[in-house]
DNA sequence: ATCATTACTTTGACGCTCGAAGCAACTGAG
DNA sequence: CTCAGTTGCTTCGAGCGTCAAAGTAATGAT
């Protein structure tokens, strides 16, 4: 087993233990881990488009319409339609979102953020030197990436 | 913005880059990425059970027979009545299986591959080394782990 | 023989995803 | 002002992935 296939097998580690995450995160909301990525993205960016939402998570409006349609249903967000632009509907956060979003256990990224920041000076610039390495190594060109752990579709857990 | 917003964002780069991946690959083979991924799966190991699959990909039996009877659909592979136990069903890659393996596009885990082995040998170590780190780090514990890229279901990619 | 276990398939239900088509609102050209 | 084009979102229909539960078949232990 030569170096490449232990870094590969690093790698796959990685996106194992952040597919679980999400099911697990999902599920102690009582949401699906795409839902909760919704609601993540609509909590960071409070009046949020459909549109902003679809983009930021690379699916479809219809896609959006739909995972929205079933947190509305679940109290978790609300929809407004937009003074300026009445076309457009304003995605907000209900109170019961917010501590969804709060109280969520977000196991696995306080996990890896509490290991971080314990972690020497020297080995977190190594780290972050390394992994941006390996991304640059990996995506050809990018996007917006901001730094909120989640899995995509993956996940379509059901 | 600290560093570790800049590692997770790293991460995030690599999460987002492997699953566009999966997706190119499956569409360039005319199958879906959980497919292609079972299809991988009896490729490197193949006189392979059901349940081996279904271990191996972290899904359950049922999810196995639904993908296989849609690569048995496509000839990809084939259900072979095992003779030592006739309980079991081997699922065997057809020739046409094999050449939609070999001739996988494959993008991402070349380049990654063609770039690590290119690196110098510190370099190659220091990588191996941070993505371990970053592994331990996020997984609590373990499970197999394979040399192969791939983005799990995550995916539901319609 | 019989009962429990194992391996797999079937069934029914749900979630995610999309493209296409539709509706409503804005914008710009004339 | 008006009409055509664009934009933002929703609805509809369809396919895929996923599972739990129930069913079938073969093995194994007693």
């Amino acid at each position: 087993m030569d170096r490449t296939d232990v870094s590969l097998i690093a790698l796959r580690r990685i996106l194992r233990a952040t597919e679980l995450y999400g099911r697990e995160l999902a599920q102690a909301a009582g949401l699906t881990a795409v839902q909760f990525r919704v609601l993540q993205v609509v909590g960071e960016k409070s009046p949020c488009t459909a549109t902003a939402i679809a983009q930021r998570m690379g699916v479809s409006q219809a896609t959006v319409t739909s995972l929205v349609d079933k947190l509305v249903r679940q109290g978790m967000v609300e929809r407004q339609r937009s003074e300026k632009d009445r076309r457009q509907t304003n995605i907000v956060p209900t109170d019961k979102g917010r501590a969804t979003l709060d109280s969520a256990p977000d196991a696995l990224q306080q996990r890896y953020v509490r290991k971080f920041e314990a972690l020497e000076d020297w080995e977190q610039s190594m780290l972050v030197a390394a992994l941006e390495r390996v991304a640059s190594m990996l995506d050809a060109d990018d996007l917006d990436a901001s730094p909120v752990l989640h899995t995509g579709d993956l996940a379509n857990a059901g």
